[in-house]
DNA sequence: TTGAAAGCGCTAACAG
DNA sequence: CTGTTAGCGCTTTCAA
């Protein structure tokens, strides 16, 4: 991927040429800068489009001019709430005229430092950070020196869920969701519930199970005895945990999945061990991904806008930094389907 | 997003001085070019870790060094198909350390046109591009153009699936893998097939249906009378479609879907509907996207190594060019599930 | 209002 | 084996 062939691309000397002037009059009026007549400014523009020239990216950022560019950091892309967080930022981005990198950090800290590294030593505009934050906030300091530094440099940053980052969020209201959808179970009469999450580090995990918990307190119930388990946030998670689940709570009425991704694997798990939901047992999840809907049963779940909040994530970060961080709070909203009834008599 | 006011980050300078060296001798040592005795290196290296440098892509673009970037260009990431792809070559991405800049292109011709020229001005080095080609090679002819000259000027370009544009290739086995779904619903015993399909224009429906054909022709049954319904290449395309298949070929007993998010919007309808899948109706889809497998009734598909296929074609990208296009057959096989049976008596 | 010229941080000749 | 130096294409003072 050596670049030192390429072969003469057109450049802004091209267009200046072309259109009479000088590359510094061709560059103001492409860029829209003041100090050049509306005539020249336009027929350097038209000279441009006609030849097509697109500016080198690389030439304009060295040069101190402003990028085009945002970076996108995901856990893992092909997990479907981070993809349609992606889609909404693509979208935006598209019409901003704005290049996106994505990578990916796989859930590990150190990666996710290093690709920050990367996107900042890349020169973008701005970083979305679309993972959830970690109870310990220690586990992100080195990120968040860099993201300072970042910021303090002209960066804009902006993050999806609650991060101890001190920037710009969108924050799902996790708590208020995961409190809906246990009142939902526990208004159907379960009082054997189970909860099967991902990794208890997560700030996403945390704000869930206390929204758990608020539910049970106003409810008057203890919930101290409800099991709570850890797997990997994924469908195999699910399956592993709602086995655990079913091995040690054999009473249990209702699997709370804290996410879409596991309550898919827990229903595949029943349905192996042949056991009807929501007949026997009522399962939940969290996110609303697309296909949330078209499974069968279709899943109960609390519905988070991931595209919008991909959306809104990319504008906060595009605005006018503002002194402190600005927070944008998206609904999470219930969503009664067929996963879940009373539990059997 | 201006950069002008960009703090002093660390420049290769600084590395230099810190290690004792000339920027050329930290140049080469950091980029492991010959000519640099190891000690040097090594301890050029190590300074560098220490303070955290990264080198500045735009400069080390701009002075006529590797591109260590590629552009992924898709139909829509939110799209389990795409993201799947995406998945793989993030993966290969960041173990090659390499940035993806990934693009929409929303199936449109000319945005995928301005999306190539983005990638291009933006010195990638190399451009996967994962939609599928498009029957009338004249629509691409543009794109075809403007990847040759990329592709003499050193960049690198594959394709994921059958595109008119001469460069190298990750091919599903498209025909195959419906020519032996559709004998399998042959052999179960259905002669009311009815196709709910994306645009015809794109190459990977003709090859999916020509092997659909095949099928027929094999168990001595034309293949004209089968209806073919044209819709969004999606889950409410496929909700469209099912309903005018339906209400106008009564008596089908299978419906083959050519992608698996069409036929998740096929189950939703016949659910809706109150039609048994397999009980009365039969259903099929094609990719073997993460979920197919626990939907309910599973559903019965052609699997294609979504992440594979991504990593193939950066791997192939990153390959040194052939002299002739290359080509990478990736197999379809055919996974039975619970959405097919013998059609009722 | 326009043009000339000085870099931005890096790589790659070319010298030593 | 190491250092010096000339650009890469653009933006932006500074002069005209």
């Amino acid at each position: 991927m050596s670049s030192r062939e390429r072969a003469a691309t057109l450049r802004l000397q091209d267009v200046a040429a072309a259109a009479g002037v000088s590359i510094a009059t061709a560059s103001r009026s492409l860029s829209g800068s003041p100090g050049v007549s509306a005539t020249v400014a336009q027929r350097v523009r038209d000279v441009a489009a006609d030849l097509g020239y697109v500016a080198n990216m690389h030439a304009r950022s060295l040069a101190g001019g402003p990028t085009r560019s945002v970076g996108l950091v995901v856990h893992e892309i092909g997990d479907p709430y981070f993809s349609e967080i992606a889609s909404g930022v693509l979208g935006v981005g598209a019409r901003e005229g704005l290049t996106v990198q994505i990578c990916h950090t796989g859930r590990d800290p150190e990666r996710e430092l290093a690709q920050l590294r990367t996107l900042i030593a890349n020169r973008v505009g701005a970083i979305i950070i679309a993972g959830s934050g970690l109870v310990d906030p220690s586990l992100q300091a080195a990120a968040k020196v860099e993201l300072q530094a970042f910021r303090r440099s002209g960066g804009r940053v902006a993050v999806i869920g609650r991060h101890h980052l001190g920037v710009d969020a969108v924050l799902p209201d996790n708590t208020e969701g995961a409190r809906a959808i246990a009142q939902h179970l526990l208004d159907l009469g379960h009082r054997r519930i189970a909860v099967a999450t991902g990794s208890l580090s997560l700030t996403t995990v945390a704000d869930r199970i206390a929204g758990v918990g608020e539910a049970f307190a106003a409810a008057g119930l203890a919930f101290g005895d409800v099991p709570v388990v850890e797997a990997d946030f994924t469908r195999a998670g699910g399956k592993v945990a709602v086995e655990e689940i079913l091995d040690e709570h054999p009473g249990t009425t209702a699997v709370m999945a804290l996410n879409d991704d596991m309550a898919i694997g827990v229903l595949s798990a029943l349905r192996a061990r042949g056991i009807s939901v929501p007949g026997q047992v009522s399962v939940t999840g969290f996110d609303d991904v697309a296909v949330a809907g078209d499974l069968a049963p279709s899943l109960t779940t609390v519905r988070l806008p991931m595209g919008e909040m991909g959306e809104q994530a990319l504008l906060l970060a595009l605005k006018e930094p503002g002194a402190r961080p600005r927070r944008r709070t998206v609904g999470a909203e219930l969503v009664v389907r067929d996963s879940s009834a009373a539990p059997p008599a």
